[in-house]
DNA sequence: CCTAAAGTAGGACAATCGTCCTAATCTGTC
DNA sequence: GACAGATTAGGACGATTGTCCTACTTTAGG
């Protein structure tokens, strides 16, 4: 019964401390002080620590899903749903100027350590590759897609990591509106001039 | 006399084992393996970890200006060093793919650590972005020249990220490709289109 | 109220971390 | 060849890590 409030109270934490602080530097001190339970006690809940980073990834995926089905049902344009995408810079500057994105720097993370859940860390990135894909595709973008999707989930990398090594949220807004007028450009069905 | 050679050897080590693994997953037995000395032997040469580290930051600004100042000499028109700039991503595609791009990366892990050679590290991305700053006002951009710089920073950064999370190296070349175009769009002294 | 289960606390554990110390070895000079 | 300084090897150190174990407390049902 306060079992479920406690897990979700270690997940939630993890959460946070393995953004702020990345993984490995996040210890199982730093989150038994935060949930203020104790230390040894977390092997009721997790068989090790990896199980808590899996756990971990879940709950994004599913709040991430979450948030873009949400997306799918406001937006009428799937231009409006894309500008929606571009709109979590804004949304998280602060959060990003100092840690940085957290899909991107976790699947860092992952990849120097070769973690056995870097797979499941790219899920995170893949679903919305994947949901930006569709959303090119019903502007008429056939081929071209899951470029477009690459794309624009790079610059948003690329945003999200210069704004923290120079902590500048005005360069966040800056290129935020670039993107915008990048989809512009490329929100009507037609190709691409070069 | 060897101490030179040993010291470097030091450095080369853990430049390349910070690189691949990251900085706190790389202890000194790592080093000290690879290198092929003894564990406790290296604060005879560094006082502590963090001073390799600074070493290393140190070395890696070293190359880098020696690679930027090599194009400024070789490259007759700035575009073309600008070009240059972009090449970085084709040539270090093997390992980006695996690693990601050593500036981010080791931006990002400092960042997270809140590590005191932060600042350090980021004078990487400040010797890039000075340098672009200054092709793009050769190519006759007084205003803009910092923000064209800090947006191919980004684009090269979201590319790397990117990937190294989907081991792509095919979308590298599809992204440098996009990029060689955008240059052409901003290389002739005109006014940015919109 | 009693009892079985669920949940928690706190410490023991082996391993590893960065750091430090000392004895041994190497190197070049007189 | 002896000696001083530079360089190295190897281990000890306290702290911290993830993991595990056992005893204690809380909770729910008969």
């Amino acid at each position: 019964m306060n079992d479920k409030a406690t897990l979700d109270r270690i997940v939630e934490a993890a959460d946070r401390l393995f953004y702020q602080r990345g993984y490995e530097h996040t210890s199982f001190s730093d989150i038994a002080d935060a949930v203020q339970i104790s230390r040894g006690n977390f092997y009721y809940h997790f068989k090790s620590k990896d199980e808590i980073l899996d756990a971990v990834i879940e709950v994004r995926l599913a709040n991430t899903r979450k948030m873009l089905d949400q997306w799918e049902i406001e937006g009428k344009q799937p231009a409006d749903r894309i500008r929606s995408f571009i709109r979590i810079l804004i949304a998280n500057r602060a959060d990003i100027k100092r840690y940085g994105c957290p899909v991107g720097t976790l699947c860092s993370e992952l990849a120097k350590l070769n973690h056995p859940s870097q797979g499941e860390a790219n899920r995170l990135f893949t679903l919305f590759r994947t949901w930006l894909r569709r959303q090119f595709e019903l502007l008429g973008r056939k081929s071209d897609a899951d470029a477009l999707a690459m794309h624009l989930l790079a610059r948003s990398q690329g945003v999200a990591t210069l704004a923290s090594a120079f902590h500048d949220e005005k360069f966040i807004k800056q290129e935020v509106k670039q993107m915008d007028d990048w989809l512009d450009g490329h929100a009507a069905n037609q190709r691409v001039r070069r």
